[in-house]
RNA sequence: GAGCCUGUAGCUCAGUGGUAGAGCAUUCGACUUUUAAUCGAAUGGCCGUGGGUUCGACCCCCACCGGGCUCACCA
């Protein structure tokens, strides 16, 4: 502080905080709270986990959130150059609730209800029981966008023993975990609730009953069946029993001292009591992050039964993984609509960062640098927006990556696959772009007489290769002349109706591309064949 | 009933206590042998309302109004 002395009196506040402090983005905000964590509990690694529920398979959100939880990961190693692991959690042991829509062997399925998923075989028949299968899919989905993680399967943790202590431990803990569940539930439920549940030994259901006695010393639980009145003595632990889900979140996060895990905005509840069940255990709950669910296009709930909601691969089809990423990076705690307007934006939004990653003072601020793992690769970038891309492909009725690649070059000369190689990937999503949305919807007029025999007259000289006679350095130009001199030999008055014509009846929009151009990238027979399918489509009519 | 998000240009949305921003739309211009893409520019704002904190509030706090979502069975 030199200038103490100098005449700075009227300057704002000495004491304000520097105006221009970098932002710090939210992955390593919620990294220093993990790192704070660690060091309260003298740690030297972070466990961070994701969790799945036995009913779904992997989605849009299963991937927002593995997603996520890698930028705080990351984050944390940056930060504070710690080992750490990302555990994704399969909730397998869950008993199958109902029989999904979806799967064949339904009614192979119904006499399964009520047993574990790892119980049940597989209506598949491709693996060991349905819970197996949903792994797998679970597991070829994150490995599909590379997620570095390690799988767990609730199941095998419980039946290795691995929860074992911390099973005994709740049994140990067991009034003190109901007293903290039974406020929250319905009259019914308070009056059976246990954290515990038992699996039948004969038909093997995950029992939701009364639990009539612990015994502790034992590590095992008295029940009686509902049905038959048996009474049973079942053991905690090795997989003869399992947990009720807010217990069983609990019971994991102790046994396993999880740093980090967020979860969606319709867990709020669960969170709270999970961590008051920790807490009651002697531990301390993880560090947790709610993040907010997404809405579809007029902000309505996204159901999968209504169908609004965007899959992964719809998304994937029309721009790039890292375009997905992006979308999930920016705030994950507000509640963002989820619809297929928003991915061009999402696109050009990782465009631009990334394009920002090479000339930026804080590289650690910049989705695009958690995006690509804190790793700024060569070829990241695209010189051209994706929206100019899919505006270009519409434009010229972009059937494959050569026609859009020479109009690109028209204005980017130099541009190639080979130097530009994420152009070039979205180069193809613009076409399957165009095929699916601009393709689809053209509306095609039919021709006036004038206009026929004006078409049929291109089409014979195109054929006949009479362009070649037109002036112009490029085929293009000669191309360009010969239009020209049909539609004024033909006399169109103004000459802008037979390009309008030309627009309107062979590429069904109302713009288009100059036309010689056009012809030359289309290709000339391909042209001539698009002016005789006009001629013959309007003849049937 | 409990909780969460949200309200900023015509539309969709960014916005980090210090001059209100982008894309699209609109209008004008440049380029073009017709266009479109493209490029340049302009237009467009009581930042939901009312209080409070502050030298200063779109931003922080409180209340209210509007628009949504989630949980109160299971997970």
């Amino acid at each position: 502080m030199a200038d103490e002395s100098t005449p700075q009196a009227n300057a704002p506040q000495a004491n304000a905080p520097q105006a221009n402090a970098p932002q710090v983005s939210w992955p390593f905000r919620e990294a220093e709270r993990v790192a704070e964590r660690l060091a309260q509990k003298g740690k030297t690694h972070a466990l961070f986990e994701t969790g799945y529920g036995p009913s779904g398979l992997p989605h849009i959100g299963t991937f927002g959130e593995v997603a996520r939880t890698t930028w705080v990961r990351n984050a944390f190693t940056r930060l504070t150059g710690l080992p750490s692991k990302l555990l994704a959690f399969s909730d397998d042991m869950d008993g199958l609730r109902k029989v999904p829509d979806n799967v064949p062997n339904r009614d192979m399925l119904r006499q399964f209800l009520g047993r574990p998923l790892t119980d049940v075989p597989d209506p598949f028949g491709t693996h060991a029981s349905f819970g197996a299968h949903n792994n797998a899919r679970l597991r070829a989905f994150l490995d599909s966008f590379g997620f570095d993680y390690e799988f767990a399967s609730s199941t095998e943790y419980y039946v290795s023993g691995k929860f074992d202590a911390a099973l005994l431990h709740v049994l140990a803990n067991h009034d003190k975990i109901v007293e903290i569940i039974r406020p929250t539930l319905g009259p019914e439920r308070r009056a059976t609730y246990s954290p515990i549940l038992p699996i039948h030994p004969r038909t093997r259901i995950v029992m939701q009953v009364p639990i009539e006695s612990t015994d502790v010393e034992h590590g095992t639980v008295t029940w009686s069946d509902p049905e038959t009145g048996t009474r049973y003595e079942t053991a905690v632990t090795g997989g003869s029993a399992k947990l009720q889900w807010k217990a069983d979140w609990a019971m994991r996060w102790y046994a396993l001292d999880v740093d980090y895990e967020m979860s969606g905005k319709d867990l709020i509840d669960s969170v709270k009591l999970s961590s008051q069940i920790v807490r009651a255990l002697g531990a301390e709950p993880p560090v947790c992050l709610t993040y907010e669910l997404f809405l579809d296009e007029n902000g309505q709930k996204i159901s999968k039964s209504k169908g609004n909601g965007l899959s992964v691969e719809q998304w994937l089809t029309y721009a790039p993984p890292e375009s997905l990423a992006q979308f999930m990076y920016h705030a994950p705690q507000r509640a963002k609509r989820l619809f297929f307007d928003v991915i061009p934006r999402a696109a050009d939004d990782f465009i631009n960062n990334a394009a920002a990653l090479r000339t930026t003072n804080d590289p650690q601020g910049n989705p695009a640098w958690h995006i690509f793992g804190g790793k700024i690769p060569d070829d990241a970038g695209s010189p051209i927006s994706f929206t100019m891309l899919l505006n270009l492909a519409s434009v010229i009725n972009a059937e494959n990556p050569d026609m859009l690649w020479g109009f690109i070059r028209a204005y980017m000369p130099g541009a190639t696959p080979e130097n530009a190689p994420f152009l070039a990937k979205l180069v193809a999503y613009a076409i399957a772009y165009y095929r699916d949305f601009v393709a689809a919807g053209k509306q095609f007029r039919a021709a006036s007489p004038a206009e026929r025999s004006a078409l049929q007259d291109l089409a014979t000289r195109l054929k006949a290769g009479a362009y070649q006679e037109f002036p112009g350095e490029t085929e293009a130009e000669k191309l360009q002349n010969l239009v020209y001199a049909v539609g004024k030999e033909q006399k169109f008055s103004p000459l802008k109706a037979w390009f309008d014509c030309l627009y309107q009846v062979l590429l069904g929009q109302t713009e288009g591309p100059r036309f010689g151009g056009f012809i030359a990238l289309y290709g000339v027979e391909k042209t001539v064949g698009l002016i005789e399918a006009a001629l013959a489509r309007d003849e049937r009519k």
